[in-house]
Formats: structure tokens, sequence, C-alpha cells
DNA sequence: CGGGCTTGGTTCAAGTTTGAAGCAAACCTA
DNA sequence: TAGGTTTGCTTCAAACTTGAACCAAGCCCG
């Protein structure tokens, strides 16, 4: 079969698309190498683990919710680790596991790196959006996710998660 | 000034265009290194010469082009002349100058790669997309770069591309 | 129980990216 | 036209990412 090309629209679409999103990443780095010393990446473990009930995710979870490799995320979690931000407990029910619980330090950082970051965010991108467009970034990159991981299979259970007794530790 | 955090709306948002967009170079990557045994970005280098009359392009503009630093480029084209797909000739008419020139061997590879790179993304993110999608996609972000870089300064002249004399080797 | 398979996570080597220097050619400007 | 600044590009070390092993703990099934 022969292959369809992208038509000019496409083309001028993605174009934009790789352009920018090239330009922000980069600038939301540097802004958090800047302020805080870490890239985007590694805040947005801080941030994740910050919004569970006892500031702890299981790896894989914590992988999953990221959308990354595993080695890649062992990695920034020794990173974090050593900076004291995150501590490594491994898990009671399945001794193979290992959880990352976000520190007191931890949060300090990422209180004080939030309104930077955010403003960031703001002045790069939703300052420059109007709500509707807003609704279609929401609603264009949703399907994207759907369509790249949705096929792969639905969410597991994780563990630890359906316990509310206090600790994997 | 008490920060504006993210509403809701631009939350979703926010977090949908994270996701989607680690995914998505994720599977690009990944094909583009199957079939091609390079990443996006190294394609991107030969996509970019390929539309230039001569097939070739000064270093900055190129860096410039694909939104990229100057010492990613360095490397990223020093992999791809050791591949024998680009050759760099010092520029004529400024000695500091060097030009990244796309060798038969680069076409060639290019060409085998386009269709399976175009279908990737085309499965992963135009088939996915209304028409009027398409036209949001490009709004959103020619307007996101324009903020990004509109404001550093706009686009200056480049010595060589002023010139149609066959080349600059 | 006792093998095999799967799962959760880490480790390792190779490749890539980053930011700060470094270097040489061009461009002033007096 | 000499001296200082800018520009174009590369180099270097340190940080990060990738994919392929690897290892141990759970799981399955007889």
């Amino acid at each position: 079969m022969t292959t369809r090309w992208l038509s000019p629209d496409e083309q001028r679409a993605w174009r934009a698309y790789i352009a920018a999103s090239l330009l922000l990443e980069d600038t939301i780095d540097r802004q958090l190498q800047q302020e805080a010393g870490m890239p985007h990446l590694y805040y947005s473990i801080l941030a994740n683990l910050s919004e569970t009930p006892e500031r702890r995710l299981r790896m894989t979870e914590l992988a999953e919710g990221l959308k990354i490799t595993r080695p890649r995320l062992t990695y920034a979690v020794a990173r974090l680790e050593k900076d004291g931000l995150v501590r490594r407990e491994s898990c009671q029910w399945d001794k193979r596991g290992s959880v990352a619980v976000l520190t007191d330090e931890g949060v300090a950082v990422l209180e004080r790196a939030a309104p930077g970051h955010v403003e960031t965010v703001r002045a790069a991108l939703f300052d420059r959006l109007t709500p509707e467009q807003v609704g279609q970034l929401e609603e264009i990159f949703t399907s994207v996710t759907a369509g790249l991981q949705g096929e792969g299979g639905p969410a597991e259970e994780v563990p630890w998660r359906r316990r509310s007794s206090p600790s994997c530790s």
C-alpha cells in the first residue's frame, strides 16, 4: 500500500507541535534546574508522591503514572534519595517491591519550587490560550494518550493502595 | 504576589499534554530506532536538510530550525557523519562556519524511513483527530512557539542562503 | 514440595544531552 | 590597523536515558 503522507494542514500542525514541545520542555527544565536544581521529570516525581494520601507510591505505579520506563525512574529516585527528598522502603506484602516515600524535606523543596514552576507554565502556555483552547488541548492529548496506551491494556490493581494501614514500611 | 495556581481545567489539560507528549516521543523514537537506527531528532536533521535546495544548511541555522542547542546538534551531526549520512564542509564565506550536507546515502536512508515514520505519526496522532482538531493543534502550538522565542528576537539573516551559487563547499 | 514462568526492580554499558569553557575567525571602533 | 568584543562552532565533564541483562520473590501446576 502506498504511503498516506501528511496533508499540508497536518504537516503544519505536526511541525508546530514538535517545535513548541521542544521549546516548552526546554524552558521548563531550565527554570526548574535554576530554581530547584532538578529537571522537570524529577519535580514531577515529587509532585506525584505529594498527591497520595501517604506520600508514597510503588515504583511501578509511579513509573506508569509518569509514563516513563522503570530504569529511568530507578535512576531518578536514586538521585532524589541522595538529595534527601525521597526515601525508599521495601514493601511488606511483596518483598520484591519497593516504595518511594516523599520526605519532609522533599515536601519543602516541592513547595518552594511550585510557584515558580506554575508561573513558568502559565507564561509559556496558558496565558496564551483562550479557555476554549485549554479544552481543546485536553481533548486532543487525552485522546492521544488513550490511543497510545489504552491499547496496551487497562490499569491494573496495585496491592499496597488497597490497604489503608499506615504504611508499607 | 500570591501564586495563580492552575485551574482544574488547566491542570487536566497540562497533565494530558505532559503524559501524551512523553508517550508520543517515546513511540516515535522507538519506531525510528527500530527501522532507521536513529532517534527522532536525527531523523529530523536529515529531513530538514533534504528540504533545502542544495540539501545543505549552516549548523546554526539547522539548530535554530530544530529548536535545539548547538552542542546537541554538533554531537548529532558527528554521529550522522560517522554513519555516512551527512557530510561537513566548511563555509567559504565565513571560515568559522560549517555546513552540514546530506549525502546520497542520507537521502536513501531518509526515504526508506519516511513511510514508516509517517505511518507512526498518523496512527498515534492524526488518525485520532478531527480536521478541526488538527487546526486547533496548529494554532495552539504556533502560538506557544511564538511566545517562547518570538520574544527572543526575530529571525536573522543567514549568509549562504542568499547566494544562489552552487555551494558553500 | 519442585520445577518453570511471570513480575518488580535494579544494574550495566553505550548513547545522548547539558552547560560551561575554549578557540578561532569576523567585526567593530577608535 | 591594533585591540576588544562578538559570533560560530566544538570540546569537555557531568548528568541523564536506553535497552538489554540480571536477580530475587511470587505464582502456578503437577
